[in-house]
DNA sequence: TGCAAATGCTACACACAAGTCTCAGTTATG
DNA sequence: CATAACTGAGACTTGTGTGTAGCATTTGCA
């Protein structure tokens, strides 16, 4: 399930390494997606030749990456239970837990998504919930949009915008918490874009439970 | 008022080699944004040393089609009135203008912020435009949405979206022009995020004009 | 028509990131 | 503790994009 998942197993502080390189190339990826390798490794405390001993190469790296983000999504998208919860309060849990697993920038998954194809780099398994997800919300008369693609290019385009929104907006209230406020201003944008007939609706199931 | 705007006038035909590597450069580097200057050149039917000449750096291009895009914003906000026209009516013409002229990609405008700033490339007048506009909105009481910032954070977002919509999407409809459609899309969809209280209103000026 | 300007083409210099290799020193783990 | 694994540091090759220069040719313009 490791970014090489090896034949034989790493060694703690190998593992360790590979975590933090991991951790740092998000950050400076996230803040310039065309950084070095050696920024990278600078930002993880290791020498760049670390880098590509616990990465094969660039690629390897970003699509590690990627793996990473999409396990975040898949975590969130089963915490959330989708597949079973009222979609209102799905859709409200998962765009909290989006949020404080920091998913929110989307230049990191554009990157191993190569020009040409311009395919989603999102595993079938994450689309897949989320198409469940808004069908059932649109099932439940709470969307009116029909096209889950666009749904979820919009539900992503929307979490990316409310992430990088500074952190005295007024759109983020006097709430307590910011990523909190970032959810809710999200869930709320987000019902209503996509065609919330009512006024969107509080959630009925476990907040931060 | 070109791109560099050099003491001496250029012969008619630099003046078009200019032009068609602005052109070829918008489109590549829309598909990718790391794209060659030699892929420019090639889609721009010129030799790279052509585009050496007219462009003094690659940074010098990009800023020259940053330029190019400020003035399609700036004249599609004139030619919406979005100071005197009714506020729905200036978002929905100015939705269209932005199709027509094709200003869907952000890619483009991401490339000559410099990862450090993180400004955004539109100039002041356009922000300043923009700003109006949002804020007539929310006092004619179409939106609630009080950070213009947020506003066209968000519009931006769904504009780049709609574009970037499969044209056989549902949510397109079936109605005639490919730009309308995209237009409409994302001017119901722009109003009812950010907290438009009633139904989206049609708008009451001139349409496709 | 004649001249200056613009272009295509080739070759070259330069910078820089990716990737490989070696070796000495450190750290985990049986 | 003894061995094997991991690391840091440095040197090195390679590939590639950028930018410059020269020269023959074409093209706009007066």
């Amino acid at each position: 399930m490791s970014a090489d998942a090896g034949p034989r197993r790493l060694r703690a502080d190998a593992e360790r390494s590979t975590a933090r390189i991991l951790a740092a190339a998000e950050e400076v990826l996230a803040a310039d997606p065309a950084a070095t390798l050696e920024r990278i490794a600078d930002a993880a405390g290791v020498a760049r030749a670390t880098v590509h001993r616990r990465f094969s190469s660039r690629k390897a790296l970003l699509e590690a990456l990627t793996g990473v983000l999409n396990e975040r999504y898949l975590c969130g998208l089963d915490q959330a239970r989708v597949a079973t919860a009222p979609p209102v309060a799905a859709l409200y849990r998962l765009t909290e837990l989006l949020f404080e697993l920091k998913v929110g920038s989307r230049a990191i998954m554009e990157l191993t998504a190569d020009p040409a194809t311009q395919m989603t780099p999102l595993s079938p398994e994450v689309t897949a919930g989320l198409e469940l997800l808004f069908r059932r919300l649109h099932e439940a008369g709470e969307i009116t949009a029909t096209d889950t693609a666009w749904c979820f290019a919009l539900y992503l385009a929307v979490v990316h915008e409310a992430a990088q929104l500074p952190a005295n907006s007024p759109m983020l209230g006097t709430e307590a918490g910011d990523v909190g406020a970032r959810a809710d201003l999200t869930y709320r944008t987000v019902l209503a874009a996509l065609g919330g007939g009512r006024p969107p609706a509080e959630p009925r199931a476990g907040r931060t439970a």
